[in-house]
DNA sequence: TATCCCATGTAAGTAGTTACATGATTAC
DNA sequence: GTAATCATGTAACTACTTACATGGGATA
């Protein structure tokens, strides 16, 4: 039985605190998350998974009217594996994005729907960073945890870069497409005037 | 059948030119390349159904001591789908990163080994944007095209914005983690030397 | 002597998505 | 009355990866 990043995932929340199944399915979905994503129906078989391996136990908590929830706590088996793997080497990520694909074949497409198109993804990217310069905000508050190494919040604070400076970049790049196409159809427009 | 972000990618490049199976696997591969992968047993497979799909055709050419070469064509009917496709909204990408979740277990791990997993993917971040800055000094030495939104090079250098961006943000976020590591590393050490 | 390049594919396995199942409670 | 919240899961499907197969010619 091989351990996937899914799994390192949920180790890795489980290394912080204690979660039901459901609660490490929203907190990858919370503002900060992770960069990683998982629906319920992977997230609950892989957690079975990893408590038959001894990575994690789990307290059965019985609820009324509703099914029992399983409280998932972290074994000494589990920090062990975890902290060896996050300092082994790995590749570099392979990057899949479908809009620059895309961009790729802007060339034969309508320019004012490409507009559009970057036009929204440059919100949504721009809405992510506000999300993420909000937590900042809030981790800034106490800085002495910060420049502890041996802290969660440092690792965090470190995820919290990366996600600011990928939303930041990712929207400069959309409002310069949007910028270059705008240009594109007012050239279009007025040569087309003036025939 | 359902057409996949592979088959717009191999449809993407065809609509520029035509290309063999083998081609198409090795300009995914190189430098500038795509926001996107794909090996040849997932490529001649995707291929033949394009064929069968009428949004590619094929001419096979006789060769001495190896294998018929299939050069492949786009039709008509996959330029049109190409050019709708390439405008209609899609939700933002999923991001998985590995190095990221390694980055949110790193308070249980060694910070000397930390800094170098870092160290390693500042410097492959920092030599892709070598290569791209290349390709754009390439690019940019005919600007007229790039201004030009019916021409593929426009199309080429709105993505390879995006490759500079996302590598030169990536570097930089690997530089900022392996400083704060080595001040962590730096203090510990004066520390236990005091003691 | 070994590895890379050319050129095509098949077969088996894994990680992830979508759809389905249950059911009471609360908010719009 | 419609959707979201809590809480767990199974079943079927899809996209992608890894391993295997062939085989001659050039490069290190």
């Amino acid at each position: 039985m091989t351990v996937t990043t899914l799994d390192y995932v949920l180790l890795g929340l489980l290394a912080v605190k204690s979660y039901t199944g459901y609660d490490l399915g929203r907190v990858m979905r919370s503002p900060i998350s992770f960069f990683w994503e998982a629906r319920y129906s992977q997230i609950y078989p892989e957690l079975s998974k990893l408590e038959t391996q001894g990575l994690v136990t789990y307290q059965a908590v019985a609820q009324h009217e509703l099914p029992d929830k399983k409280i998932y706590t972290i074994t000494e088996a589990g920090r062990a594996l975890l902290r060896t793997w996050a300092v082994e080497p790995i590749e570099p990520p392979v990057i899949r994005d479908e809009l620059v694909i895309k961009a790729y074949s802007l060339w034969m497409a309508d320019p004012e729907s490409a507009r559009d198109l970057f036009h929204y993804h440059e919100q949504y990217h721009f809405s992510k960073l506000q999300q993420y310069e909000e937590v900042q905000r809030r981790l800034e508050e106490s800085p002495e945890d910060l420049n502890d190494p041996t802290s969660p919040v440092f690792a965090q604070y470190i995820i919290l870069q990366r996600g600011l400076g990928f939303e930041r970049e990712y929207a400069a790049w959309c409002q310069w497409v949007v910028a270059r196409l705008e240009q594109a159809i007012q050239l279009s427009s007025s040569a087309s005037a003036d025939s």
